[in-house]
This record gives C-alpha cells, structure tokens and sequence, in this order.
DNA sequence: AATAAGACCGACTAAGTGGTCTAATTAAGA
DNA sequence: TCTTAATTAGACCACTTAGTCGGTCTTATT
C-alpha cells in the first residue's frame, strides 16, 4: 500500500522530469540519463517503472499532456455558450500562461508532433488523439452555438476548429523563438476579427 | 576550374540528399552515414567539404530552403496588386505541391523551427531569418494593398501577417500528419473568409 | 610521363545511447 | 527482530554517433 504511494511518487517525478527536459531539448536529443541526473536516480530506478523510452514518453502524453490540454483548452468551452468569445478567452489564457511561464509544457504537443511525424508512429498517433479530443470540443461548441445564435448558420464549424488549431499551434512555435508577448497580441486580435466575420450579421 | 565544378556538384548533391532526410526523419536523427549511404559517398568526401554537421545544415538552410519559400511565398506576392487574392493563391500553390509531393520539403521550415528551438540556437536564428523576409513581404504587400483600395484602412499589417504566417505553419504541421487534401480545402476556405472581412466594406 | 593538387576512402576514436543485470539498500509485516 | 519483497544503485553490454587522419585515386598541368 505505501509501497504503491513511493512507486507512484517515483514515477510522477519521472514523468515531470521527463516532460520539461523532452519540450526543452527534444525527446530524441534527451537521453534517460539526462533525466535521472536532474533526479538524481540511477538506470536501476527508471527501467525498475516503465520499461523503455518511448513507453515511458507515451506514459507522459497519456497522463500530463492530454490532462494539460483538456483542462487548459477543452474543459474551459465545454457545455458554455457563446463559442466565439468563450474560445478566445481560453486561447488568451492558454497564450499567456506560455507567455510568462517560459517552460510552460502548455503546447510541447505541436512541438513533439513535429519531431515523430515520421519516426514514432505509435507515439504519433497518441498526440494526434489529443489534438482529436480538442478538435471535437471546438465544433460541438459550435455548433451548439449555431442553435443558440451566436454562430452564423452558413459557417462550416469543421473549417473553423482546423483554422483556430492551425493558428494556435502556429503561434505557439513562434512564441517559442521569442517577442512573445507582442505575438500573443497580434494574434487575439486578428483572431476576434476572424470571429466577428462569423457570426450572425444584423439586419440592415 | 574544373575541380570547383565537381566540388560544387558534389557539394549539392550532399545538401539535396540531407534535406530530404532532414526532413523526413528530423535532424538529430538522421546521422551523416544516412546522408553518405544514399549517395554512396564516406565520411571523407563529407568532411572534405563541410567542417562540421551544424554547418553543414545551416549550408542547407541558406541555399535551399530559404530559396525555396522565397520562390513559393515571396517573388509570387511582389510588386502585385489585390494582395489577398494574391496571398491565398500563393499559400494554396504552396499547399498543393505539399498535398501531392509528400516529400516535397516546401516547409520543412516550421519542422526544423520547431526542432531547434532550444538546442541549436544558431541554426534556429537563420530559420527565423527566413520568416522575417516572409513577414516583410506580407507587410509590404497588405500596406500597398492599402493605397490600392483592396485592404480597409484600419486593418492591422503586422498582425494580419503574423496571423497568415502563424495559421500557415499550423497546417503545414498538421498536415504532415495526414489527411492533407481535407485540410488544406478547410484552411482556403477559412482563410477566405478571414480576408473577406478585411477588404474595404462596400457602403450600404 | 611525371608531378602536384583536388577529391575521396574507410578504419578508427571518443563520447554517448538505450537497455540489462546483479547486488545493495530500504521498508513492511510477522 | 527477522524475513521477505519493493525499490534503487551502478557497472556493464552492444551499438550508434560526429568527427579525424593517413592513405589512395583522379584530374589538370607541364
């Protein structure tokens, strides 16, 4: 019983490790000694939990990225109305938490998405679930708010949410080299002036 | 003379055969035996000509890539008139030769970004290098558009590019991930749309 | 044909890499 | 306290990596 408590403890501390050296140096360019050495574990201790590197990196998106993502940028639409402002407001604070936190881990998804595109499959894969579960909160939202009238009835909810996606993790790769901030700004604007042309226009 | 000649040859044939590696498999992963592999070529005729890898990617970078986006998104949008209309069809240009040419090193650009981003400072500065022009070109192009009547006064230069670049880096990721055709209708699509309600609104 | 420089070969090194294994340590239950 | 199992240490293995270096081949010039 305790026992599981350490091995837990163990493994979470691993994964944290793991995860901030994997979105800061690459998941190939970072060995497992590199984590251990910041834990101040041995091989023993690593291989005794998870029984190899890519197992151990799945076990990462599985618990830390798809919790990140969905609490940062799922749950915040979910059930709401007024998609388009609701939206924004999560992308805002989704961009400034990586704006001031700069080892955020807040999109290390795009990032790992690009490094096993052809490598990896299997890793591949379960990074393009979590942008799946997004992608669907974003056109349920939608078009929910199409019955509720904050959505023009002629928008196709499936382009916006590949666009906003598209944009985002866009952004997010520029923040990365720097001038966050003023990125960040650019990018919500033109962003709400995306929105407005979606939505209903008064009669005149 | 005629030796340079063969230097050059040689020299490119290496620099052509690692962006494609480059691109398919990462950088990091891809060691200079791949290179030399697919060209039949050993380690000496590689460090004959480059002193190091680093060096010898940025030598990628500089003569291939930055040709590549110049040709695609730059010379295209020059000097034209109608910016948006301009811009869409150099983006869309862009996206069907990624959609059909699978390794068609187009954008291996926001890839590379991504992948140096906190390793190998050097050689992400000359990527960004290569945006920056981009994003000068778009500038220049929305202010002229500005004076031509095609863009509203209001509109915001940098941001509109920023956003352009941003969502066009965000597609070309995702749509090394597959489903390439769909995406890239949806990203014109919305695109559009965007533009639409930046053009000078007709008075009514 | 002789020479010299340009271009290339490939064995080698040193520093890592992921992963295995045995032994030591720690903690739990009797 | 003694035993047993969970956990960690760290030496070790086979393999890969970027880069070196003395030697060989090719080509142009004389």
């Amino acid at each position: 019983m305790e026992h599981t408590l350490k091995r837990l403890a163990t493994m979470q501390r691993l994964q944290v490790a793991g995860l901030e050296l994997f979105y800061q140096n690459g998941y190939h360019s970072t060995s497992v000694d590199d984590i251990l050495k910041k834990l101040d574990l041995s091989k023993g201790a690593f291989y005794y939990h998870f029984k190899s590197k890519e197992e151990f990196f799945i076990s990462i998106i599985q618990n830390l990225i798809v919790q990140k993502v969905y609490s940062a940028l799922v749950q915040p639409i979910e059930g709401k109305e007024d998609p388009f402002s609701i939206i924004e407001s999560s992308l805002d604070a989704s961009l400034e938490t990586a704006e001031h936190n700069f080892f955020d881990n807040g999109f290390a998804l795009s990032n790992f998405l690009s490094e096993t595109k052809g490598k990896d499959p299997e890793v591949n894969t379960y990074l393009n679930d979590i942008l799946k579960i997004w992608e669907v909160a974003l056109i349920t939202s939608l078009q929910k708010g199409k019955s509720d009238g904050y959505v023009a009835r002629h928008v196709d909810s499936d382009g916006v949410a590949a666009y906003v996606i598209s944009a985002y993790i866009g952004i997010r790769l520029q923040m990365a080299s720097g001038n966050a901030k003023n990125l960040r700004y650019k990018f919500i604007q033109q962003l709400r002036t995306y929105f407005r042309s979606l939505a209903p226009q008064p009669i005149h």
